[in-house]
RNA sequence: GGCCCAGUAGUUCAACUGGAUAGAAUAUCAGAUUUCGGCUCUGAGGGUUGGGGGUUCGAAUCCUCCCUGGGUCACCA
């Protein structure tokens, strides 16, 4: 309702600061509550000091002046301290009007000085395949890409590869050892998949290893530290470090079928990315900046030659930068990439990081240390924390294997949306393809909507039989409210017209009421941009479509103008359906 | 132990960032309806918002002290 908010704003603001000495006001309007007569609700406590006047003499003063100015105010009433507005029906009649004039109503188009926004997210490990942990990060970026797209930004979403390192040089061990030779092509397995086997297979020889030099009478700390196969990698990691022509090529392939793996795992996610980075290539950047900052006093060095920032002063603690031996840590790497990714798009505004709450602290520092760099655009990062998904079992272990798996997750999701729509048996004129696609858009839609409708910052207990439950707050709830539109709507033939001498029932005005308070519109500040926020909003949505469709007899033998009302109402409400799963990430099916 | 986050109906989640009598879904119970659809609708019960104290016109929300759970304090990433 912005626009109609806004208007009033206005003229309450002019009005008032000609009546009285004002300053700095700022008018807040809310929904009406239900039990009480009115549309729109101006709460009228924080005008009270200001303006030394009871709430009933103000709310009074406002509202017979907005019934003179505003031809979208009919009646208003005042209860305590809040100013009930209630909107006329010409109000809704023209902005359905519009509404449906509009394509995607709600979102702001992107031009040419739109703030450019970078956006990580998924970042994965290159030593194992994605997880259920996985899954929450990717929705959650790439939805929130979406909504700050539809609030006007240019996004580029992006990712940090996790390339280097001992763990990778575990999975290259064991394939060299033991693989004979095994590629995707010849195993069949997903790239990811694969690495992802040899790195379980290394730490299971490994733990061998190490059992058995404690039988031999080592103890349990050395032996962990002795084993042969850890001295291997980490000479494997050392070879690496020094260009060694073989393992940078093993390297480079076994890295290239885990891209592979994850690629098609996006897409059947539908997400997908403008540019990537990788930490084999943004370290030694990072470690150069490190020593810039030695230079300028902002770091400091340890007799054994480490170094290190002193945050003490902003209540947290000393952090290491740079190992004694000269190589990079993670935060050297981040701060690397950070100045890699501005040095690649000089005009970002901004840059939103999607990684798991148990990194909190590490982005505190790392917003730190680059503020304190002196960079100007270090105050406009953010960490998009979220918090973790665990299983009904408990924590989820990827040493143990405890995990779930994305590939199967989306394949089992897929299976339940067969089993159910089979059930329902509405499904026999549909071919084998049809059948898969449309599985495909019901199985993923309950995954992201019963993902995404929770708070980030919470964790969530995914239970998987619970996710599949088509009723009740879920993405299929959405998905087939839509669908049953669509069918209501192929059945009507010719154009339909909208007479504005129509008077509303309060069903309709409802769901104009919602319609006009679209999500995108009045959410734009900052850290708002919650899918939970859109996904409640959806199912309020649909809820009240539902109540609308039973109370109103669309197909009765009724006046022609009161049937165009209400199947243009259909196809608003459609089309607001659309475009808010679209923020989710969620295909709609045209009939399920 | 220090710091960070969470705690809301039996359960899963909301609450427009300090506003009115804390709302939905689900489960349970009682009715209504079946037009294009497995449905849908109406109503009922269910709450000391973890606990105490404070701030003010007004607190789930802010401050403070406790309780519970999780995370983090690595020359790991």
């Amino acid at each position: 309702m912005e626009s109609l908010e806004y208007s009033l704003s206005q003229s309450v603001l002019e009005h008032l600061s000609s009546l009285y000495n004002l300053s700095g006001l700022k008018l807040e309007f809310q929904a009406t509550r239900k039990n009480f007569e009115g549309d729109i609700t101006l709460v009228l406590f924080p005008l009270l000091k200001q303006t030394s006047q009871n709430p009933s003499v103000l709310g009074g003063k406002i509202g017979t002046h907005l019934i003179e100015q505003s031809p979208f105010v009919s009646r208003f009433n005042v209860v305590s301290g809040f100013l009930n507005l209630s909107i006329s029906d010409a109000f809704y009649i023209s902005f359905l009007e519009d509404f449906l004039k509009v394509k995607d109503y709600g979102h702001i188009n992107v031009d040419r000085g739109a703030p450019t926004i970078m956006l990580e997210f998924s970042s994965p490990n290159t030593n194992k395949p994605l997880h259920l942990g996985h899954i929450r990060n990717n929705l959650l970026g790439n939805s929130v890409s979406n909504i700050l797209e539809a609030n006007g930004n240019h996004v580029i979403r992006t990712q940090i590869i996790n390339d280097r390192g001992i763990h990778i040089c575990k999975s290259m061990l064991a394939w060299q050892r033991y693989g004979g030779g095994e590629t995707p092509e010849s195993s069949g397995l997903k790239g990811d998949q694969l690495v992802g086997k040899y790195y379980v297979m290394f730490e299971s020889k490994y733990r061998e290893q190490v059992t058995d030099l404690v039988n031999k009478g080592n103890l349990q700390e050395e032996a962990e530290k002795k084993a042969p196969l850890l001295l291997e990698a980490q000479r494997m990691l050392r070879d690496w470090e020094n260009n060694n022509s073989e393992i940078r090529n093993l390297w480079a392939q076994m890295n290239q079928w885990v891209y592979d793996g994850f690629e098609a795992t996006y897409q059947k996610l539908g997400i997908n990315f403008d540019s990537y980075y990788y930490e084999s290539e943004t370290y030694l950047l990072g470690k150069s900046i490190i020593q810039q900052g030695l230079d300028k006093g902002v770091f400091y060095t340890q007799d054994d030659g480490s170094v290190w920032i002193d945050l003490t002063d902003e209540g947290l603690d000393k952090k290491l930068l740079l190992r004694s031996d000269g190589t990079a840590v993670y935060m050297t790497q981040d701060i690397g990439t950070a100045s890699q990714r501005v040095a690649d798009h000089p005009h970002v505004k901004g840059m939103v990081y999607t990684v798991g709450n148990e990194q909190n602290y590490h982005f505190k520092v790392l917003f730190l240390v680059l503020q304190k760099l002196g960079y100007s655009w270090a105050d406009s990062l953010f960490h998009l924390s979220y918090g973790m998904v665990d299983l009904p079992s408990g924590k989820m272990k990827s040493r143990e294997g405890k995990v779930v798996d994305a590939d199967d997750l989306i394949e089992q999701m897929k299976n339940t949306a067969g089993n159910i729509a089979a059930e329902h048996g509405k499904i026999d004129g549909l071919n084998q393809d049809q059948r898969d696609e449309l599985y495909q858009k019901i199985g993923l839609g309950a995954l992201k909507y019963f993902i995404l409708k929770v708070d980030p910052k919470k964790k969530i207990l995914f239970d998987p039989e619970a996710s599949v439950d088509f009723n009740g707050n879920t993405g299929p709830f959405i998905q087939y409210a839509y669908a049953r539109i669509q069918s209501l709507i192929r059945r009507v033939e010719g154009g339909l017209k909208l007479h504005s001498d129509l008077s509303l029932v309060d069903k309709e005005k409802e769901v104009l009421k919602h319609l006009s308070t679209y999500p995108v519109v009045i959410k734009t500040a900052g850290e708002q941009h919650s899918p939970a926020l859109v996904a409640n909003y959806l199912f309020d949505l649909v809820k009240l479509f539902n109540s609308f469709y039973q109370n109103v007899s669309i197909f009765a033998e009724e006046d022609q103008k009161l049937q165009s009302l209400r199947l243009l109402l259909c196809q608003a409400v459609s089309n607001n359906i659309e475009s808010a799963s679209g923020l989710l990430g969620m295909t709609l099916p045209d009939s399920m």
